[in-house]
RNA sequence: GCCCAGGUAGCUCAGUUGGUAGAGCAGUGGACUGAAAAUCCACGUGUCGCUGGUUCGAUUCCGGCUCUGGGCA
């Protein structure tokens, strides 16, 4: 099956926005960012959005589409994603679809489809404090009645999928896996050519993150991040879970040093590039490009549009 | 120079009444279907500072040396 778009992942700070950029650049296409904090607006230093110079001229989708105190998921990504990705091609252009979440760009791409109910929160809440009055096996125990395939496939210690997953069986009387198993019947909704980024050594890695994050600092993080609080974003939405706010705002009503925050956040950073690595990794398909030391941007062109050519995909 | 407290896993430390050692953090690998920058799982051999002595056996007891803190000169 032929292409019909590019996908440029990696795990933070392995320089996914710039190659993005320059080969929609080159080959006539649009971005469309897979990021699941860089869709609210004002939260620009530490999600690293591209800056207007970064962009090259190119549009750039899925950046700035929500209220850092709204609550975004990746179902609402993919609502807002696909008429954007088709609209690319129904122009004759080249969708690049570039990010560090995964389960957006594996949503965005494979077309499966999520249980059909609007999350209540009043019900996740009940749920939650349910977990905390009597404890998470117990929890546990109803999944195991309603639907033990899920609950089979779920650790025991994982609240948030258990209670997602009971979640889904409440609100719609259909088990968690039987939706799983009919969406994964589904035909994927692109055939993506992806190529993924990496450093061939770890600490070089993380010297990128480090010095990233250095130059956040320099660039006003902290003044970013006082400013959502002083808005009255909450310090324990999901927003606020970004690396980097997260960090900086328990600092800040901590009455703790603006720097120590900052070394947090290269630490969380590091976990959070790992994590991204395993998911990833788990894609047979990719096509991994390592950088020696640091990132040589014409060397990655090169390996790109090579690959671009040999699939066809322009 | 003297006195005291220490030198044990990358870091902070626990421990062995003498039978070669274990936690947290870090790190590595993995999972992931409406919070995903979230959430969860698995993985612990290191000249127990060096060197003599006692002992069947010393990281553990004793001596010397060395290094690091602190105190007194």
């Amino acid at each position: 099956m032929k292409p019909d778009i590019l996908v440029i992942c990696g795990p933070t700070a392995s320089g996914k926005t710039d190659l993005a950029a320059e080969l929609a650049l080159r080959l006539g296409g649009e971005v469309v960012s897979a990021d699941s904090m860089q869709v609210y607006r004002r939260m620009d230093i530490g999600t690293a959005k591209p800056t207007e110079e970064e962009k090259r001229g190119v549009p750039h989708h899925m950046i700035d589409v929500a209220d850092p105190g709204e609550n975004y998921s990746v179902a609402r990504y993919v609502q807002q994603a696909v008429p954007i990705v088709d609209g690319i091609l129904a122009r004759g252009k080249l969708p690049v679809v570039a990010g560090g979440t995964g389960l957006y760009i594996d949503h965005l791409v494979a077309g499966r489809q999520f249980a059909p109910f609007t999350p209540d929160s009043g019900l996740r809440s009940e749920l939650q404090a349910q977990a905390k009055a009597e404890g998470l096996p117990a929890l546990r125990a109803q999944l195991e009645r309603v639907d033990p395939e899920a609950a089979a496939r779920i650790h025991p210690n994982d609240e948030k999928r258990t209670i997602r997953a009971l979640e889904v069986f409440l609100s719609t009387g259909k088990p968690l896996s039987r939706h799983d198993a009919d969406s994964r019947a589904l035909p994927p909704r692109y055939t993506p050519l992806t190529i993924a980024l990496n450093f061939a050594q770890r600490p070089d890695l993380w010297a990128r993150i480090d010095r990233r994050v250095d130059e956040m600092m320099a660039r006003g993080l902290e003044g970013e991040v006082r400013a959502l609080l002083a808005e009255g974003v909450p310090p324990d939405c999901t927003a606020m879970q970004a690396i980097g706010y997260k960090e900086l705002a328990a600092a800040i009503l901590g009455g703790r040093p603006a720097a120590e925050g900052a070394q947090e956040v290269k630490l969380r950073s590091r976990q959070y590039a790992k994590r991204q690595l395993t998911w990833f990794r788990r894609n047979r398909e990719a096509h991994w490009f390592e950088w020696e030391k640091i990132p040589d941007f014409s060397a990655a062109l090169s390996f790109s549009t090579e690959l671009i050519r040999d699939v066809g995909l322009q």
